[in-house]
DNA sequence: ATGTCATCGCGTCGATGA
């Protein structure tokens, strides 16, 4: 008797709208559970619904004209919890790079999936830096109050972050880059300092395991690239944990994504 | 050193973000 599974996996696609066919490639070759999508580029409206439904999957989205956008995709029960981070003064993040969402699991398991979009924050010196430090210092907050309901808890996304220097090809090509910056890394690591897991490092953490190639440069074709999309779980997420898989051929396919799908599967 | 890609606007290219 197999025990209930979940695989769920994060895809940072680069306009879902441009990577509609490799995105439905992807989809039927791996056979995810629940998919968390950033890098929409499109509005609500505009996100192509009726294919992904087609495809086996319902969807919240999360849009934003031009920039951004997340969404889920489950073909399991799913419910939205949240839609954008809270501010705690009121405001709202003008910008769509969270959502949240209750996924329930045969076997009566319910588990809270985060699909974020973590802020670039270059070029250092800008406004942008400083949104980016702001942006994770409020998710630690939100993330603190879902850790006190001691449930499954999923992070998955583009975090815009390399951990490690072996999570680059060469450190000292990003030292000025805010993907790179002492501060940027410090808030990964006060994040899961909380108790979360980073699910590749718990299962695999091979060097140079990268899950983004620029476009530019020939960065594809050198290997020069950057791990940045992770999933962070809670304890009892962690518990439930097998494997992760990085799905590096996509990024080689006819009009890839510049960031590759990441998927872990739990079993609980 | 960028050998790129996607979107928008009032447009057949430049600006912007990544």
């Amino acid at each position: 008797m197999t025990q209930p599974a979940l695989t769920i996996a994060t895809f940072n696609v680069n306009s879902v709208n441009a990577r509609l066919p490799n995105l439905l490639a992807w989809l039927a070759e791996a056979g995810p559970d629940v998919v968390c999508l950033q890098e929409l580029k499109c509005e609500d409206a505009k996100f192509p619904r009726e294919a992904i439904e087609d495809a086996g999957y319902s969807a919240i989205v999360h849009g934003q004209k031009t920039y951004n956008g997340v969404a889920i995709l489950s073909r399991l029960p799913m419910e939205e919890a949240r839609r954008g981070l809270p501010l705690g003064d009121g405001e709202e993040d003008p910008q769509a790079r969270y959502l949240e969402a209750e996924i329930s699991v045969p076997g009566g398991w319910m588990v809270r999936v985060a699909c974020l979009y973590c802020p670039n924050g270059n070029p250092l010196g800008t406004d942008k830096f400083a949104y980016k430090l702001r942006w994770m210092e409020r998710l630690q907050g939100h993330v603190q109050g879902l850790l006190a309901l001691e449930e499954p808890l999923v992070l998955a996304g583009d975090w815009n972050i390399i951990p490690r220097p072996e999570d680059c090809h060469d450190p000292a090509a990003w030292a000025g880059d805010a993907l790179f910056q002492p501060e940027s890394r410090a808030a990964w690591r006060r994040l899961l300092n909380l108790g979360l897991t980073d699910a590749f490092m718990a299962v695999d953490g091979a060097a140079h395991a990268y899950t983004f190639w620029d476009y530019q440069a020939g960065a594809w074709p050198k290997d020069n690239g950057i791990r940045i999309d992770h999933f962070a779980l809670s304890p009892q997420a962690a518990d439930a944990l097998e494997s992760v898989q990085i799905w590096r051929p996509v990024r080689g396919r006819e009009k890839a994504s510049d960031h590759v799908p990441v998927s872990a599967r739990l079993s609980f």
